[in-house]
DNA sequence: TATTGTTATACTCTATAACTATA
DNA sequence: TATAGTTATAGAGTATAACAATA
């Protein structure tokens, strides 16, 4: 288990998994609480970060994103492209597919949210360094990757680079 | 935003609040499907666990622990004690508190799943080194005591020392 | 036959309101 | 009045089963 200094606090929670469930629990319910005022859930706020990262994709792979089942997503799709945040259009090539793009406002609320969600994060981490909270931030990610690539056997997000910088903000 | 290395990841999720709350639900996923083979959930061994590490406390400061609203959380006392895996006692101090002790059998259930919850460790953290994992650990138990601190105004558990040498095992 | 998206449904978890008993 | 525990209930989130359209 590679010993560290002396200064190790006892336990408390011996898991990490146990304890990322934990923290991942408490951290939800502020964004639920925060995005709630918006009439989203923390679901919508996945699809359009995920989405104006990676830009056009289809379902299945912003369901895999947000770690939601595809059977649960559709009133999530329906709710975005009802509030014209999302447009969903058919894959010419696959027609099975349905292809996903942020709109224009989709851009602004996310980017907005982004912004809000930073104060969060402010106060969630207020116990750690800036160094401390890059280094959580780091770990997260490769964490993130491990499970995405461990669901399915080789799937990375398409990484089609959306051109954001037309939406060059601040 | 101190800058690191060359190779960070482009962003993917920028909030690490976010992130913390998708891959929490990943891991709260997995732990559930490994707990309810035996009758249990993620609360329930939250529970023993905190009760095995903080020896006996009130129903409170373990929902405390456990993130659980105090109204959600008198079934999951319920179920434990059902199991025979915890008793309620009236406190005598004061008689509205309901002293919580963790029995043998507990003890010995916590003790079997913190083992087989390190393989879901294992498996999850499977995209980091022995050093990144202390690393990550340490910083996310930092993070609890924040959470915990700012929920309540100064509270961090009793810290009573529970005989835990007298179950000694392994 | 396998995959994408969908619907219906049941189940779990969480949040809101109000009540009892103790302090 | 305030707190610990409880109950009832509605809502959000998640899992199970089955289906239509397309590949």
């Amino acid at each position: 288990m590679a010993q560290e200094g002396a200064d190790e606090p006892p336990e408390l929670t011996s898991s990490t998994g146990f304890l990322l469930a934990r923290l991942g629990a408490e951290s939800r319910r502020r964004w639920a609480r925060m995005l709630s005022e918006r009439g989203l859930s923390p679901h919508h706020f996945g699809v359009l970060m995920a989405l104006d990262q990676h830009g056009e994709t289809h379902q299945q792979r912003l369901c895999e994103a947000i770690g939601v089942d595809p059977r649960n997503a559709v009133p999530i799709f329906d709710t975005l492209e009802a509030h014209s945040l999302i447009a969903r259009t058919s894959d010419q090539t696959d027609r099975r597919k349905r292809a996903v793009v942020i709109t224009a406002a989709g851009r602004t609320t996310v980017d907005e949210l982004r912004r809000t969600g930073a104060a969060l994060d402010h106060d969630l981490l207020a116990g750690l360094t800036d160094h401390q909270r890059t280094t959580l931030h780091r770990l997260l990610l490769k964490v993130f990757d491990t499970i995405v690539d461990s669901n399915h056997s080789t799937i990375t997000m398409p990484a089609q680079p959306a051109d954001r910088s037309a939406a060059s903000r601040t």
